[in-house]
DNA sequence: TCACATGATATAAACGTTTAACTTAGACTG
DNA sequence: CAGTCTAAGTTAAACGTTTATATCATGTGA
């Protein structure tokens, strides 16, 4: 047997294929009476739409296509972690709507620009996700320019308004700082993502008023910018621990380079508490597992993951991105109390 | 300006559209000369083919559905990170292929068994991949009723043969006991996967062969069942430890659960080394940076996830399955000596 | 009673491709 | 030289929708 279409219910009802059509979609041009006959008919021969005509018909593809930069093969490092729960966020978010989500997976900003012409261009797909923001992202106007439907995770600096959902990176920053001041803290270490990316130059920004406003010298040689690995905060734990007057916190930007930080603390026989301390942001929940375990700003993945499907849902449905921005701030999980206790 | 199709080739040229779709697809029934001047034509034009009507006429959709079972949006414990690296191999092994990856997110086996029945019965993909195989799994048996072209990552115990990428569980752990029995460990903890996983009845039965081939009895309650969480792993090392004869080794799953078990240790205030040792299978390179790094079998999950995708597109091809069967052999990594330094 | 509006349905074309079936000119065969 | 074959095209239909336009009762107003 062959699978129903709305031929199959034409036939079935006496109608005809248009009517079928209008009456499926709830089209007020056809009767109540009409209309249940033909879900009944629907209903009883297993109908379900097909969407390559639909497809071909309107020129939709039903597709929101999902970005992400990941590292590349011979990258051993583990990064980019936090993808799995972001695209299990947005399939959840489309899962009662017609859109599914496509994946392209690129090694590198170029390709994603490369990836983003070609769904743009080609209209692969009805909307985009991305991710991994810069200052000036030239996704986003290319994006712009041709009024593509788009979401980002992740802030932009220079570009015009869009639709994003992002952490509250300032005032994370703000808030760490400040608490670490507090608790005796005078040399404090950023270790930041890529230096292009949009929330590193927010969280440098934050760090940076954070001293001022403390009194306290901006020292550049404390803030490391790189790929947020556990290589990368291993690295940057062994360089600065040999400064002459070495950082007592570090605050790691995510809990893969808070985990590398550790183990540089492990290799130059720091302990955690004593010579200094370890706070991350971007908590998935890895950090309480730590030892010690650290303080951190936890970050509920799946909601900015869901409002992502959400966003880009409403964008597609011509909502102005206005309504479509939100930051998340984190919550504050004080894991250790973070004041040095130095012997005398 | 309108997108090109075969027609505005078919005007250039003055040919039919018939020749032109037949020679942009290398059909040998058009002549090198005319093909040539197609092929200019599409060049000059900026021809792209349109999927949406070659999915509309031939029933394929170009599509490969990646199951993903993550964990729930209320589930915020680390797990299923491996998912981030096993998606972005398969998308690049279809890279150069006219197929995209399909995410579905599920949130556990019923809903990917759901999934996997609308896919077969709707023909909303051509291919599935999927990962957490059961010893008999009612997805497996499913697509293989419907001659559905698939491939597990896992091996299944129960269902007739089918396409699979897996890692060697079974020597893996042979090899772990081997090893650690030689150091002088005579109680060795299971840290195993849930129960109804295919690969936790293999590593079960190796741990078994291992313990009888060296003459040691077989205790059930260093076998522990469960979701690799860190929570997990740390529950495991909490109960374990309590035993008046506690394990001087614990084999993890993976890193997720290995890092729970350094957390079990750091609550019960053992030291890894001297009271027990951890060891882990499936390192995607986190553990090295665990303090003190582990002994593990490392896995370049780049590896596997490529040839899910390339194995995929040869099963579609119509290959049979039988060579389509890899067991992919870790490679062993002694980051620790493992033998315990007790205290007289 | 006629002209006309209205509501409900039907007809037909279109989206871009593939492919079965047909045409035609020339080469080959006996 | 008639008949047959072949190579290289063409024609036309089909895939399953949507939608502009046409049709046609029926009801309305003068």
């Amino acid at each position: 047997m062959q699978r129903p279409t709305i031929k199959t219910i034409a036939q079935e009802t006496g109608l005809s294929i248009a009517t079928v059509s209008k009456a499926l979609k709830g089209s007020p041009q056809v009767r109540p009476e009409t209309r249940a006959i033909i879900e009944a008919a629907a209903e009883r021969v297993g109908y379900q739409l097909n969407m390559h005509g639909v497809q071909l018909r309107t020129g939709k593809t039903y597709q929101v296509a999902a970005i992400m930069t990941a590292p590349g093969p011979k990258q051993h490092e583990w990064e980019g972690v936090e993808y799995a729960q972001l695209l299990s966020g947005i399939s959840w978010a489309l899962e009662d709507s017609p859109y599914r989500v496509a994946l392209y997976a690129v090694r590198n900003f170029e390709e994603s620009l490369e990836a983003i012409r070609q769904i743009v261009s080609l209209k692969k797909a009805d909307g985009i996700i991305i991710s991994g923001t810069r200052a000036d992202d030239p996704r986003v106007e290319i994006m712009q320019e041709n009024d593509f439907p788009f979401v980002t995770y992740g802030t932009t600096v220079h570009n015009a308004p869009h639709a994003y959902v992002d952490a509250d990176n300032e005032q994370m920053i703000r808030k760490s700082m400040t608490r670490l001041i507090e608790r005796g803290h005078r040399r404090i270490a950023l270790i930041n993502p890529m230096q292009d990316l949009s929330y590193a130059i927010v969280r440098l920004n934050a760090y940076r008023l954070a001293l001022e406003a403390a009194g306290l010298p901006f020292d550049p040689a404390l803030v490391a910018h790189g790929r947020l690995t556990p290589a990368f905060g291993r690295e940057s734990v062994l360089t600065m621990a040999d400064f002459t007057d070495p950082p007592t916190a570090y605050i790691c930007a995510n809990e893969a380079s808070a985990l590398g930080a550790f183990s540089g603390f492990h290799e130059r026989g720091l302990v955690h508490g004593r010579d200094a301390v370890i706070n991350a942001t971007d908590d998935l929940n890895v950090s309480q597992y730590f030892a010690p375990p650290i303080t951190t700003y936890f970050l509920p993945i799946h909601e900015p993951s869901e409002m992502l499907g959400r966003y880009i849902l409403r964008r597609m449905d011509g909502e102005p991105c206005e309504n479509l921005q939100t930051l998340i701030m984190p919550k504050l999980i004080e894991r250790c109390d973070d004041r040095l206790i130095r012997q005398a």
